[in-house]
DNA sequence: GCGATGAATGTTAGCCGCTAACATTCGAGC
DNA sequence: GCTCGAATGTTAGCGGCTAACATTCATCGC
C-alpha cells in the first residue's frame, strides 16, 4: 500500500502530470518535436494549454527531466579526496552508474531519440546539466580544488556523458551501460 | 586599398549588419538579454525588425557569433596521428590559441558577459559548437579513431573550452590565454 | 450532510520571437 | 535616365509563454 496515504488531490495532479509526459512523449516521438504544439498535447491530454504550463515551466522541460542528482551527490561524497578532481567526478559516476538498475523504464529510451531529432532539445539539455554541475563544484571547492578546476572537471565529464547518450540513441538498440563505460574511459583509461 | 573594390551594396549591408551589433550588445549589456526586445535592437540601429532577422536568424546569434573553425581546422589536421584523440584534440587547441593574436576586440569580453548572465544563451552556446565539434569528429574519424572516442573526446574538449570563457567572464578583468591553458591542464596535464 | 477552504484547472488577453508573402527603395551598370 | 537586383519595409499570422481573474472540486470542521 505504499503511498496510499498522499492526499487524492496530489494524485489527481500526478495523473494529468503522467498524461501529460505520455502522450506529450508520444507525439513528439510520431510527428516531431517542433512540429507539435503545445496546445496539442494540452488537448490530447484532455486538458488546457495553461494546465500544461502549471506543469511544465516551459515545452522542453516534458522531454528533459532528471532527477538524479541526489544519487550523484552522495556517490562525488564517497570518493577518496586526494584524488585529482578529474579522476575524481569519473569515478564518481562510475560508482552512480554501477548502482543503478539497468535501464529501468523505456521512456529513456524515447526522451532520447526525441533529443537526438531536435536541435533544440540538444542545446537546452545543457540548461539541465547546470544544476548537477553547480552541486558537483561546490562539493570540489569544499575540499579545496580551486574553481577552475573544479568547473572543468565537472563540465567535461557531464559532456562526456551527455554525448554518449547521444550516441547511444542514433545507434541501434544496445545496452547503456557499456556506452557509458567507455565514453568515460576516454577522459580516465583503464590500466588492465 | 585591401577590400575597396566590393560593392557599395555589400557595404551597405556590412554597415547595417555592424550597427545591429554594436546597438544590440550595447543594449543587452545595459538591460539584459531576455530585458531587451528585437524590436528595441532594430529600432535604435534604425532599421526595421524584419531587417534584423535577415541579418541574424535569430536573436541569439547577434550574440553567439564566431568564425574560428578554419583556424581549428587547419590545426587539428598538424597533429601527428599517432597520439589518443583526447591529447590530440587538447594540443590542437593549444596550438590555435599560441598563433592567436591575444585578445583582439574588446566584444569578446562584453559577449561573454551578457552570456554569463544570460542562462539561455549559455545553453545557446552548444548549439554554435555543434558545427566545430562535427567537424572535429570527422577528422578524428578519418584517421581511424572510432566513433564514440572521437565524439567524447571533442565534445569534452569544447566543454572544457566552454567552461573556460564562462569562468574568465564571471572573474574581473584578465588575459584569457592563461585561463584556457589552466583548464586544457585539467585534461592533459603538463608534465614538467 | 453542509458549508468553507484551498488546490487544480479553465478563460481571456496579450507580449515576444519568428516566418511568409508581397511591396518599396536605392545603388550599379548600361 | 532606365533597368535590374539587392537591401529594406509592411502586413499578417503562428506558437511559446505569462498574468489576472474565474471556476470546479475534493477535503475538513461543524
Amino acid at each position: 500500500m505504499l503511498a496510499a496515504n498522499i492526499h487524492r488531490m496530489a494524485r489527481r495532479r500526478e495523473q494529468t502530470h503522467a498524461r501529460l509526459v505520455d502522450t506529450g512523449l508520444r507525439l513528439f516521438a510520431a510527428q516531431g518535436y517542433d512540429a507539435t504544439t503545445v496546445a496539442q498535447v494540452a488537448a490530447a491530454a484532455g486538458v488546457t494549454e495553461m494546465t500544461f504550463y502549471r506543469h511544465f515551466a516551459t515545452k522542453q522541460d516534458l522531454v528533459l527531466d532528471d532527477p538524479y542528482d541526489p544519487l550523484i551527490e552522495s556517490s562525488i561524497d564517497q570518493q577518496p579526496p586526494g584524488l585529482d578532481p578529474l579522476t575524481r567526478v569519473v569515478r564518481a559516476f562510475r560508482a552512480v552508474w554501477r548502482n543503478l538498475p539497468e535501464s529501468g523504464n523505456d521512456d529513456v529510451r524515447t526522451r532520447i531519440e526525441i533529443i537526438v531529432a531536435t536541435p533544440s532539445l540538444r542545446a537546452g539539455t545543457w540548461a539541465t546539466t547546470e544544476r548537477t554541475q553547480q552541486m558537483l563544484v561546490d562539493r570540489l571547492e569544499a575540499d579545496g580544488t580551486d574553481r577552475l578546476s573544479a568547473v572543468v572537471a565537472t563540465s567535461v565529464v557531464l559532456a562526456a556523458l551527455n554525448a554518449a547518450l547521444l550516441e547511444w540513441g542514433r545507434a541501434g538498440r544496445g545496452p547503456l551501460g557499456p556506452v557509458i563505460s567507455a565514453a568515460l574511459d576516454v577522459l580516465e583509461p583503464r590500466h588492465g
